[in-house]
This record gives structure tokens, C-alpha cells and sequence, in this order.
DNA sequence: ATGAAAGCGCTAACAA
DNA sequence: TTGTTAGCGCTTTCAT
């Protein structure tokens, strides 16, 4: 069995005495084929070890079977799995993935414009597009899929998870433990995600009959350390509290540190909720009590929809909102001042 | 400005009055090309926003510059960094990466077939290429470097840390705060790594002039389920140990888990030193000592002696060693039996 | 049901 | 320095 694959359509037409354009429909599955000679193209086809070669194909059909997904970076779990999801759907219909990170928007516009200005791939796939801008640059003419933040004018849709509904069922929660003030860290302000769990926030809060009080929401950037900071800025402040929120579980553990420092402890004197239920979330002191959300379907639903609206064009765009659930632990607690 | 990139070399040569292979010639920076006529050629270019057709390119020219990077998962924070540092290599090289997983050897070998058959990608690099024995499906006609593992006959090298070395400093460690009895919890032992970090342990072992007790050895699969089921065999079996080497800052959580549930703490009672330096590894309850090592770094090395022996067949293979370092924090300390 | 011809958009080789 | 002619390996059209 030779183990090159330079062998060419031509090559198996030779061997099966037809012409190349028979073997190209074997090849795709064509119905109009005499078995007989379909056997022994096959035959042929199997005694060369031929495979097509996928760029000539490309060249011929005009399309290139590969999409690309772009993310602030690869190393973040909730982006690593959506890529993941992403990646999986994809190839389960047939299509490759280039994956890439681009930190800041510069470097996004050129992979942007290296991506779809030499026609490498079909659809875009754009993890977090609202950090720093970089939504501006993105292309009219290619399909564009965005996840984590809302659908604008030129994309083809966004999924992502329901976060008004998370947000305001994690404030819920520690309203339900009689929790009243309620700290809350969200992400950067620019991101939709963070916005629609702050309006989570605030609606159950209205829904419980409690004041929106401004001073117990700071902006963190998802980094631990932000959680921590937060947290500290809370205390020179001197901001009253029995509960924090914070929308995702790094920041949770960095607000948890804080609080370890300044002997408060979760979650006897304050409780600490957190988001995404991150791996090991269960492992930290105390386990982390956290919304969880199906990082990996949503992947893969956006990368379904990017597809369908590649080999749809003029579908309308597509918006998808996926549930997230509760996973209580041991970091919230009644209040005592119940 | 023509949003439209269905501009060929012909429509600019047209524009500028020359041969389309004139165009050819400025857009791939031949010298030999009139000044004059370049700008012409030039200035048709951007008044069509004309970008060369990357498939088309890659046709005539035989090659595609895009190579594929295989994990088990996409997930695994390092994963993740390999990926993010080789593919950050690759387009600082002009390549694009198409990343993959393969969860298991079946679907390994299909991505293999898929990717290489269709001569789609330059080369492959394989992330963790033994569990499960998928190196079998390595491919014999594609260059392919190794990370994790050491090279083998048919691949073009590999890049790993110093993994002997790092697990030697990690026992030299615990050896040095006055622990003689030190428990090792592996990762499975058909990985290499794993194998290396257990020769450096035993190294260590010996250097100190400390039997090598069997028993003492645990083999587990990475995660921080399989720390803590470590933890408990040794319990049951009433194996004595002062403190736990775990291959990874997950099973070493893990460890510490088991531990506290059996009243044992950690540095107190029992030292624990994990391995990789995970995000939040400091965040964990005791901040956990650790040996760090740079993987983005290692994606970075891999993916540059990747494009090497693509570019350059016929060099020999390349087996890189990366160093690690000791972090010090708090879940290692002097053994109470000094 | 099968084959011949043309062409996808580019580069390579040769000619002028 | 520039243009002409051939392809890369495949699919698409149009004959047969």
C-alpha cells in the first residue's frame, strides 16, 4: 500500500480504465454510475490508496470547509470549552476549525482580515466581541456567529447563556437565605454578559422589595485578584454587607481571600456566590455555591447555527439564550441577622 | 470600495495594464519588477481592494501553509497554553493551525486520516501522544513533533519538560524540610512524564539515601477525584507518610481533601507539593507548593521545531528540554518528626 | 452512463 | 523587466 497520497484522480482512472470525471463521481457518491464500473474505480481507488486532495476541491468547488474561531484567548475555561464545543459540532458536519487568539483589537482586525480576506474560511465564530471594541471590526461579508454577548446589525446571531435569568436567580438565592445587602462584582462594564446579570441583579432585588443601593456594585475584570480588590475596596468604604455576588467564580475566590484577611469568614459571617461553576469550584475552602451554565453546548449550538447560516445565506440571524442552574454548596448560608 | 474579495490577479492586471503574472510578481515581492509598473500594479490593488486567494495559492504552489495541533481535550488548562502558545507561533510564521480533540484512539486516528489524507495540513502537532496508545496512528509521511512525550522513531522531535529534573526538585524539596517517608501519586504510567517525574522522585530517593518504598507509589489519572481515592488507599492500607508528592496541583487538592477528612492538616499534620502551577493554585486552602513550568512556552518551542522540520526536511529529529522551578508557598513545611 | 473540455485563481518555467 | 504558456487536482458543463 503506497503511502503517499500524490496519487491523483487520474492516477485511479488510468488503473480503472475510465475517464477522471467517472471516478470524481464516485468519489462524491454520484447515482448515475454503471456498479460495475463503480466497483472498479473503488478497487482502484483502494489499490492506489488514493484520497482527494481537499485544497483541489476547494479551488474547484469554492468553498473551503473551514471555519475559524477566535477568542481574547485559548486558556480561559469557559472560552476553552466553547471552543471545544464548537470544534466538535464542526467536525461532526464535515467541517474543519482554525482556532486563534487575539488579546487586543489590532491583532484581531489583521487575523480578522488574513482569515476572511483570503477567503481561508466560511464563518467566523467570535468568542467575547465586546471587550475593547473590538466588534468594529468585524466583517459584512462573512457569516459571523457571537457568543457571550448579544447579536448586532451585521452578524448572523449570538447565543449565549440566559444571564438576566442567572443573575437574578444567584441574587435570589441569597435573598432566600435572608440576605439584604447584597454586594455585588461584576465584569467589565462594556461586556452584555455582565450587564444582563447586573439587570438580573437588580430585578430581584426589586422583586424582593429592596432598594437598589449603587455602592454595593463594583466593577471587577474577572481576574481573582479583582474579586479580592473589590472586596477591599468594600472595607475602606466601609460598605455594610452579609452577601456578595460575584459573576464569576475567580473573582468569588479572590473576594473570599479578602474576607479570610479581614477574619470574615464564608460562610458564617458573609456568603459568597459565584458563577460558571468553574472545574474544582467544588475544591475550594468552602466549596464554591455557583451558577452553572453548559459552556460546551453552548459551543456547540453556536457553531450549528454558524453553519446553518453558511449554507443558508439569508436565514435570519439567529439568537439563543441557554439556561443556567443553581448548584448550591457551602459558601452561602442563612443570614444571621435573621 | 468594493466590499467584495472575488477580485482575481486578472481584474488588477487589467486595471494596471500588465500581464497577470506581473501582478503575481508584486504581490509576492519579486525585486525584478519596474518601480514604475509596481505602483501601478499597486495602486489597482487597492483601488479594487484586491487580497490574494489563499486556496488558490496554496494550489499552485502545492502546500497549504496551515498545520493542525491535536489535544485529548481542549479543556485541560495546559493543555490549553500548548495550544495558545503554538498557535501564536504558527501565525508569527505566517502558518494558520487548525486545532483539534480527539478523545479517544478511534477518533484520533479518523482526525489523522481526515487531516492528513486530504493534505490539508504541513504538519501535526500531537499533545500528549500516548495515553491510550494513539500513537500508533501517527502518521509516517507528515512531520510530527511530540509534546508531553518523548520522540519516538518516525516523528520529527518533541519538546517536554525537564520532567526527571522537576521531579527530583520536587522530593528534594520535601526531603530538604526533614521528610523521609513521601508518598507519590502519579499520573498514569504509561505517559512518559509520568514515568520521568518517578525517576526523579526515586533519584532523589536515592541521592538522600532513602530506600524506595513501592508502597508508597500511587498511580492515578490526573484528576482531583483520583488524589483524593489515592489518599484513601493509602489510608486504608495504614501506610505511614509525613507528606505527598501528586504529579499535578489537581490531584494534590484532592489529596489535601482526603486529608482533612481525616483530621490530617495540611502543612501541619501532612506536607503535599503539587505540579504545573495552576491558576488559583495560590488561591487554594493552604496555597499550594507547587513546581511551575512554562507552557505556553513549551506550544511556542513545539510549534517552531514543528515549522522547522516542515521547512526543512531531512534535519534531524529535536528533543527539547524545558526547565522548571520550585514555588514555594504554604502547604509544604519541616517534618514534625525532626 | 460516460467522456471531453473548460476553468477555479494562482505560480512556475520559459521566452522575449 | 515583462509576457506567454502550462499546469496544480479537482468539479462543472456540455456532449455523446
Amino acid at each position: 500500500m503506497p503511502t503517499s497520497s500524490r496519487v491523483t484522480i487520474r492516477d485511479v482512472a488510468a488503473l480503472a480504465g475510465v475517464s477522471h470525471q467517472t471516478v470524481s463521481r464516485v468519489i462524491n457518491g454520484f447515482e448515475r454510475v454503471n456498479p460495475e464500473t463503480r466497483q472498479r474505480v473503488e478497487a482502484a481507488i483502494a489499490q492506489l490508496d488514493y484520497r482527494p486532495n481537499a485544497i483541489a476541491r476547494s479551488m474547484a468547488q469554492g468553498h473551503t470547509s473551514t471555519l475559524a474561531c477566535i477568542a481574547p484567548n485559548l486558556t480561559d475555561f469557559t472560552f476553552a470549552s466553547i471552543i471545544e464545543g464548537a470544534e466538535t459540532e464542526a467536525r461532526r458536519q464535515g467541517y474543519f476549525m482554525i482556532t486563534a487568539s487575539a488579546s487586543e483589537p489590532q491583532a484581531f482586525a489583521t487575523l480578522i482580515e488574513q482569515l476572511v480576506g483570503s477567503r481561508r474560511t466560511e464563518g467566523l465564530l467570535v468568542i467575547n466581541p465586546y471587550i475593547d471594541n473590538r466588534y468594529e471590526f468585524l466583517p459584512a461579508n462573512v457569516p459571523t456567529m457571537l457568543v457571550g454577548a448579544h447579536a448586532r446589525d451585521l452578524t448572523s446571531g449570538s447565543v449565549m447563556v440566559d444571564e438576566n435569568d442567572a443573575g437574578r436567580m444567584a441574587t435570589q438565592h441569597l435573598l432566600d437565605l435572608g440576605h439584604r445587602r447584597i454586594a455585588h462584582i461584576t465584569g467589565p462594564l462594556v461586556e452584555d454578559c455582565t450587564q444582563d446579570r447586573l439587570s438580573g441583579y437588580k430585578a430581584a432585588l426589586q422583586a424582593a422589595g429592596v432598594a437598589f443601593n449603587p455602592d454595593l456594585v463594583i466593577e471587577g475584570d474577572w481576574s481573582a485578584t479583582s474579586g479580592y480588590q473589590s472586596l477591599q475596596s468594600l472595607a475602606e468604604r466601609e460598605v455594610q454587607f452579609t452577601a456578595v455576588f460575584a459573576q464569576n467564580d475567580r473573582m468569588a475566590v479572590g473576594a473570599i481571600r479578602a474576607l479570610r484577611e479581614m477574619r470574615l469568614y464564608v460562610p458564617d459571617d458573609v456568603s459568597v456566590i459565584g458563577f460558571d461553576d468553574m472545574p474544582l469550584a467544588s475544591y475550594f475552602d468552602p466549596p464554591l455555591t455557583t451558577v452553572r451554565h453548559d459552556v460546551f453546548c453552548t459551543g456547540c449550538e453556536a457553531m450549528r447555527l454558524l453553519i446553518q447560516a453558511f449554507e443558508h445565506p439569508g436565514s435570519p440571524p439567529q439568537q439563543v439564550l441557554l439556561p443556567a442552574e443553581l448548584v448550591i454548596r457551602h459558601s452561602t448560608k442563612f443570614s444571621k441577622e435573621n
